[in-house]
DNA sequence: TAGATTGTTAATCGATTAACAATC
DNA sequence: TAGATTGTTAATCGATTAACAATC
């Protein structure tokens, strides 16, 4: 992992998809690939696809192309992976549990260490191998078990409190689906937002641009 | 909602935000603003709002500003939030079930009017005021209330088959969930994917990048 | 009218694509 | 060695920012 500096966002937000397809690639036991092969297969260009890889160093080999396990590996070493970042989820109800039981944190550098919650008649259930403990309990756990990330299934307005407590406590790094923009009240802190009320409605927008379209095509050409 | 055109995904994907901060102006009282006090509210550029504004028409006024009222109405509109398109849900497990409970749907221009599932332990269960179908009367259900888009909450495996079934079904629409990436394999289709998986290893990138810089600021300054 | 702020055109910046020399 | 494909530099494209004339 050579380089690196400071790498664009739209980088980013790739390296989880030449991962995903690189693990896909490793299934079927394929065992090199070129990055014009890549680029068909993930419809890019393969100059786009060096231009990321080489943010990060050089991975391939002249003439050859680039070892699908080795370069597989390599990426999930430069996204973390291959650590167990010790994290916990505030706020247990409807979406919180469903993302703790949902997502698979050892394989994507995390650990779920703890879950909080204030409601009473949540405290004390259990989701996965955690029990729900008392947002109460929240700095003695803190203090004992150092998390370094948090995510944030709460209201919306109870997150800047929540926040600033977190803060105190040395945790900077947030998963957000809570429908608010914390980086706008708080600085140097790394803030990645599923904002799902957002995608819906982007998704919204689409929906009736693609049928707006659709119309026009038939008033343009009512014969068919 | 005048021009229109083709916007830049871009420029979509933050009319949601746009629509948030207005909501909450309005919910403060708030009639007026100019693009100057919006921008650094949201931590913009004035010339990025009006840019943005000026792809659907011209809601402003020289001199005073916009409206905040008449302005989230309409950005409303061009997403579509006043309509009430038929949608249903393909997949009731953990996440599908918590979408359904967790979206507002009706205030994101959607109306949920069915949820299907094969698995027969969840088959007949209720969520919010709907029952859990079986997939087998999915086809039936569409041909009967011709929804036009669906989420996907299924596995990975199952993602591409189902998709068909629906295309065939006269659905194009797509709120993706599923970990896998439809766009390749469909053609003609409207896609908003859902990644969870990606965005909590982005998450993870960000938090170890964080980490480096801090430990590298310590190297560069023992004395502090 | 004078002041403010838009809508819009021009300039800048960053990200993507193309080209090609280096090299396996 | 010849062929293939990378790493990297240069060209293009698109998105953001700045500037300003139009106008409320």
């Amino acid at each position: 992992m050579a380089k690196r500096g400071n790498v664009s966002l739209s980088v980013i937000r790739r390296l989880p998809r030449y991962y995903r397809f690189l693990g896909e690639l490793l299934q079927k036991n394929v065992t090199r690939i070129s990055s014009r092969e890549l680029a068909q297969l993930m419809q890019l260009t393969a100059s786009q696809i060096r231009q990321d890889l080489n943010c990060f160093g050089g991975f391939g080999q002249q003439g050859y192309g680039y070892n699908v396990a080795a370069l597989h590996t390599e990426i999930g070493k430069i996204m973390g992976l291959d650590k167990q970042t010790p994290m916990i989820l505030i706020g247990a109800g409807n979406l919180g549990r469903t993302i703790a039981k949902h997502m698979n944190f050892e394989k994507s550098g995390f650990k779920l260490i703890g879950i909080f919650d204030n409601n009473p008649e949540i405290i004390g259930t259990g989701v996965r191998q955690l029990t729900v403990s008392d947002a109460a309990h929240l700095r003695d756990f803190c203090l004992r078990n150092h998390p370094v990330a948090a995510i944030l299934c709460i209201p919306r307005e109870n997150t800047r409190q929540v926040v600033e407590e977190l803060l105190s406590l040395g945790i900077r790094n947030f998963w957000n689906f809570s429908h608010y923009d914390l980086s706008l009240d708080f600085e140097n802190v790394v803030v990645e937002n599923v904002h799902l009320g957002d995608s819906l409605m982007t998704f919204c927008y689409q929906v009736n641009e693609a049928s707006a379209e659709e119309e026009s095509d038939e008033e343009k050409s009512p014969i068919f």
